[in-house]
DNA sequence: CGACTCGTACGATAGGCATCGTAGTACGGT
DNA sequence: ACCGTACTACGATGCCTATCGTACGAGTCG
C-alpha cells in the first residue's frame, strides 16, 4: 500500500536533466511522431496508445512510442492494460524555454499551408 | 558589369515554401550540423566551408553543407574557389516565426548546462 | 602554363532505423 | 478459469545515412 502503485511495470525515462536536444529533435523529425506529439499537446491530458489511429502496425506504434519516452518528450505509464502517455511540458519547457511552443505553432503552420493549397503561398518576393 | 555573377556553378535550394519542418528538423538533429548553424548565426553573415574546423573529413563536411543546403536551412553560393554559407533566417522566421530563435537558445542552454558541470542542474531560479 | 587550394563526385562500408509479422505477457472482465 | 484487449519482444528486411578515401573539376596566383 502507501505508494499508489499504479502498475507493477515500471518505464525507463530519462531525467529533465538527461534530456538532449538533438534527441528530441530527431525524435520529432518523423511525421509519425510529430503527429501523435501534436494530437498530444492537443489533448492537454494523457491518452492512451490505442486512442492513436497511425497508418502503422501496433509494432511500429509501440515503436516510436518508446522514441519519444527516451528521448524524453513524452511520459509514459501504464494504467491497467492501457499506456497513457502524457506530453512533458513542464520538463520541456524548462530546458528549452519557447522550443516546444514555436514548434508546435511551426508544425501548425505547415499543416495549414499545405492544407490550404500549396501555391497559396504568395510570397513571390524574394527579397534577395 | 550589371550583374556580378559570383560563379558560374549554381547550387539547387528549396524555395521558401518548399521548406519542410520534418526535415528541417532532422539536419539540426546531427551534432556536427547544428554546430554548424550555431557558428552560422554566431557569425551573423557568411562563413566559408573551410571556416570550419570540423572533426571530421572534408568530404563528409560537404555531405553536411548539402544537407542542410537540401533542407532549407542555410544558403550557399561560391565565391571564387570558396563557399560561402549563410543562415537562411528571413525564410525560416517567416514560415516558423520564433523556431530558429528557440532552437539557438535551447542549443546555448544546453550546451552552458554541460560546460558549467551536468550535475548542476540546479538552475534553480527558473522565472516560470 | 603549372601548382596549389577549395570543394565535389563516386564508391564502399558500417551502423541506424522504420516497418512488418508472429508469438508472447499483463491485466480486466465474465 | 477463461477469454479478450492492450501492448511488448524478437527477428527479418530494406532503406537511409554518417563516415571515409581517392580521384577529379574550378579558380587563383606565381
Amino acid at each position: 500500500m502507501t505508494s499508489p502503485v499504479v502498475s507493477s511495470r515500471a518505464l525507463p525515462h530519462p531525467e529533465r536533466e538527461e534530456i538532449r536536444l538533438e534527441e528530441v529533435l530527431h525524435a520529432l523529425s518523423d511525421p509519425m511522431r510529430l503527429r501523435i506529439v501534436r494530437e498530444l499537446a492537443a489533448a492537454s491530458g494523457e491518452l492512451s496508445c490505442s486512442h492513436f489511429e497511425l497508418p502503422v502496425t501496433k509494432s511500429t506504434t509501440t515503436h516510436h512510442f518508446r522514441v519519444l519516452r527516451e528521448s524524453g518528450v513524452i511520459r509514459q505509464v501504464y494504467r491497467g492494460t492501457a499506456k497513457m502517455n502524457g506530453l512533458r511540458r513542464d520538463d520541456l519547457d524548462d530546458l528549452f524555454p519557447g522550443l516546444l511552443g514555436a514548434l508546435l505553432d511551426a508544425a501548425a503552420r505547415q499543416d495549414g499551408r499545405i492544407r490550404s493549397g500549396r501555391r497559396a503561398t504568395g510570397t513571390p518576393s524574394r527579397g534577395v
